[in-house]
DNA sequence: ATATTAACCAAACAAATGTTTGTTTAACGG
DNA sequence: CCGTTAAACAAACATTTGTTTGGTTAATAT
């Protein structure tokens, strides 16, 4: 782990160096989301990063690298803030709430990392959907987790209830608009439509 | 309605008429549910309909219009699925259920068209974007009658359990496989998991 | 001052893309 | 038998695609 020495590192010469690839990054992420990962162009991530689509290949080596750095970036940010949110929390249905109130805010609160993950991965490249699919297995094992922990009876309630209550909460992306209700207070409808039904 | 017509009609010049339009939609139904529309090529739906890329012009103008095909018979086979299954079920609870099954089972079952139906449509063609959600808000509202007539307390419990119960049932799309439960099992399920929390 | 190098530009590359055009084949109707 | 026509082929079209290559600039290090 040499995160400590990356942010101590305050030299001139590593403040120069890659300097815009966050910033390629978050116009792939933009791009990826708007219009999938067949549907943008090198030139249209280009655009949007503000410079020629051949400096893209100075940060990144392919078009699928910048796919696999995006699910990594957003997979990373969404663990994080469920992470926080069920920090010292201790009742389990408590927990599950905050998980997945952290959940939806992060991919409906206007991120385009998280919302990438979502996407169907491309079918064509077996190596690359493995990878990413194993990225949002690694993320979810927390929701198994976290529905391990509830009061239920057996644990083919565990797992239904786990695959309700994410699945809502992913298709939400398709039909959710800012305005109406909150992404916590959805996810609180949600859980407490489940919980009432084990008690 | 010339339905009878058509098939009334067996006279040879017929039959040799847009014979092959389903074997080219079907194709594309096909290449559309694998790769999804932008990473579908006009060359892939030929070689897979056993044509050369410039014949599918003569059954459809465009990439797009193959699209809006494929969408409307994959719309028009789940709804017709869901009504035959409904039909002659009077508890609201027990037509839920009987709906999500073939929801469920029409979506699961192999079928290519109502998979592309669930996609994401391309963002960059407005009008398209906006017949395709037409055909598919169309086919969601026998869900809004469905949970409209549930024994509910508020109007707002109708609309979350419809979110939620939908939600879930098209994720299942990402970790169903064939030899687990079956699609009208899940169904059950997810019906169950809900119908308790208001009772 | 000079050499180095991170970062980008400018221009091209071969391959793939959606689509069009003119032609052929074979089944049908008169 | 012959004209018509549904259906497909063969071959190209212009454009777009991901990617490469060699040069340019400006900040940094020595």
């Amino acid at each position: 782990m040499d995160t400590a020495v990356e942010l101590a590192d305050r030299s001139p010469m590593t403040r120069r160096r890659n300097n815009r690839r966050s910033a390629v990054l978050d116009a792939a992420a933009r791009c990826f989301r708007r219009q999938g990962y067949a549907g943008t162009t090198m030139r249209d991530i280009a655009a949007d990063a503000g410079m020629l689509p051949g400096s893209l290949y100075y940060h990144y080596p392919a078009k699928s690298a910048l796919l696999v750095a995006v699910h990594e970036e957003g997979v990373r940010r969404i663990a994080e803030a469920v992470d926080l949110a069920v920090a010292g929390i201790a009742d389990p249905w408590q927990r599950l709430e905050a998980a997945l109130a952290a959940h939806m805010e992060t991919l409906l609160g206007g991120g385009d990392y998280a919302l990438v993950v979502l996407r169907d991965v491309p079918a064509d490249d077996p190596d690359l959907r493995a990878r990413l699919v194993e990225l949002r297995d690694e993320y979810e094992e927390r929701f198994r987790l976290l529905c391990q922990a509830l009061p239920l009876d057996d644990r083919s309630s565990q797992y239904w209830l786990r695959m309700m209550v994410l699945g809502a909460a992913n298709w939400s992306r398709t039909w959710y608009r800012p305005g109406g209700e909150t992404p916590a207070a959805i996810a609180r409808r949600f859980v407490h439509l489940l919980k009432g039904s084990t008690e």
